[in-house]
DNA sequence: AAACTATTGTATCAACTAGATACAATATTA
DNA sequence: TAATATTGTATCTAGTTGATACAATAGTTT
């Protein structure tokens, strides 16, 4: 499948999409003990945006979101979840919108459907960080990963706000669901994932209580040590166990 | 100001509606130890559904859920929450949409807009039953509350996943946030407030336990005894202080 | 190869929270 | 006046969390 953000593929109204609803995708990672959000820059500004897309006629939220994230991003198969709509009738300035297609030499006429009024449709995906090919698919140049405590300064639109919102999501459900293992490579360490932890809340915790609590919650399977992490005793690795998580309750409970 | 649910107010074209989204409300009260919710029965059908309607083109989602209801059931400044949007594309069935419309000789082609595919964002309110004055502004016949527990049988189009999920938000947030005591009169004894939280999370509760916990919170303010409640100890009465709540940390913590 | 260092895994103690039961207080009824 | 149903609170236990301590150990330094 061909991987693009081309302008072309968003404003070109015969294609059959809902007038007036958007969606936005918030795509944590985490990197270097930082979480990470996925921004795209626009070409020849120093602005930067959520992926974002329509819908078809015939797919459903969830759906376009998956496609979009996909069609933007290359990335498959990750945590999707829906966590707000945002329906500010100013959240857009068709200004600063104009101006950003036009330094793309996109030349739209100010009636053209691209500057209506459009509600979107917040989704926060949580990906593995080691499994995306890092602007594999991206031909925009200079988008990235951003650490969330240290954003570009222009952000267009609203999508700021959406960003916030989506973290605020993310700690919300921290402690009633499993999710955040998306966020982790197949294995890691009990620092790494204390790391995690801490990065999301934006606070300290306590080495000996958060090991106690995550390995108390009886859904981590013990791996082998891992060598050669430095002058001091190595760490256990650590696998998510999908089938434990089944089994607790809290999954049960909780479960997405 | 005029409150109608009349068929005209949603099917006329000419109002300036954002195509393709919707809004519909799931009203919450609670009364004799029972939640329940608000439903507005078609004419001449056996069929519920939620209040709903469509957004204005200058206004914001909040404006438009808050425009609905009091519109549709008179109720005004109460709390109201977006919890989610659906959009399925199946979510309408749009035979049985002109099923009920033709049972209300309201005629409509085939390719009128209100049987498009619509998205709909849920908005949950809750609301004080003793200040709605029932049906008083309802001019649909037997529309009305109904506990969360015993529903009616046809309940149109997704409405009903659209309850449950509404009263699935309302589980969740309820150790999060205060907004519950919304449902509660202005002053309540204790076994009413335990009331409350049972029938929402359909369990029983340890009577010494809740009242220990909830005073523990330091939000409420104990009145007077409550008098004349039958052949055994008056109950205080007691009412929910803002202000204590503000101060609080849940508060600070969690607040809406 | 012995000493050193940084980090890990676990233990422990105290403080706090929640589950369960008990019991005295008391407004009305009989 | 006694009986009864319900309330407010206390208490005991069990479980969870916060804070600190300490032994174990994989490299690094000497």
């Amino acid at each position: 499948m061909e991987h693009t953000t081309e302008y072309k593929d968003l404003i070109n109204p015969e294609q059959d999409f809902l007038p007036g609803i958007s969606i936005d995708c918030v795509i944590f990672g985490f990197h270097e003990n930082q979480l990470k959000v996925l921004l795209i820059k626009f070409g020849n500004t120093d602005i930067y945006s959520l992926p974002g897309g329509f819908i078809y006629k015939e797919e459903s939220l969830d759906e376009a979101a998956s496609r979009i994230l996909d069609h933007r991003t290359g990335i498959e198969d990750t945590y999707l979840e829906q966590f707000y709509v945002f329906g500010n009738p100013k959240r857009v300035n068709p200004e600063e919108h104009r101006l950003i297609m036009q330094k793309n030499d996109v030349d739209l006429p100010s009636g053209h459907f691209l500057f209506n009024r459009h509600i979107t449709v917040g989704y926060y995906a949580l990906v593995d960080f080691t499994k995306i090919q890092p602007h594999s698919h991206l031909n925009l140049e200079e988008s990235g990963w951003f650490d969330i405590y240290d954003l570009p300064e222009t952000i267009a639109f609203d999508h700021r706000e959406i960003l916030l919102k989506a973290l605020e999501s993310l700690r919300l459900f921290l402690d009633h669901k499993l999710a955040v293992f998306n966020l982790m490579p197949e294995t890691f360490t009990m620092g790494e994932l204390q790391s995690l932890y801490e990065t999301i809340l934006n606070k300290k915790l306590l080495r000996a209580n958060f090991q106690r609590k995550m390995l108390s919650l009886g859904i981590l399977e013990r791996l082998d040590k891992k060598w050669g992490g430095g002058a001091h005793k190595a760490p256990y690795l650590y696998r998510f166990d999908s089938q434990k998580a089944e089994a607790s309750k809290l999954a049960n409970q909780f479960e997405e």
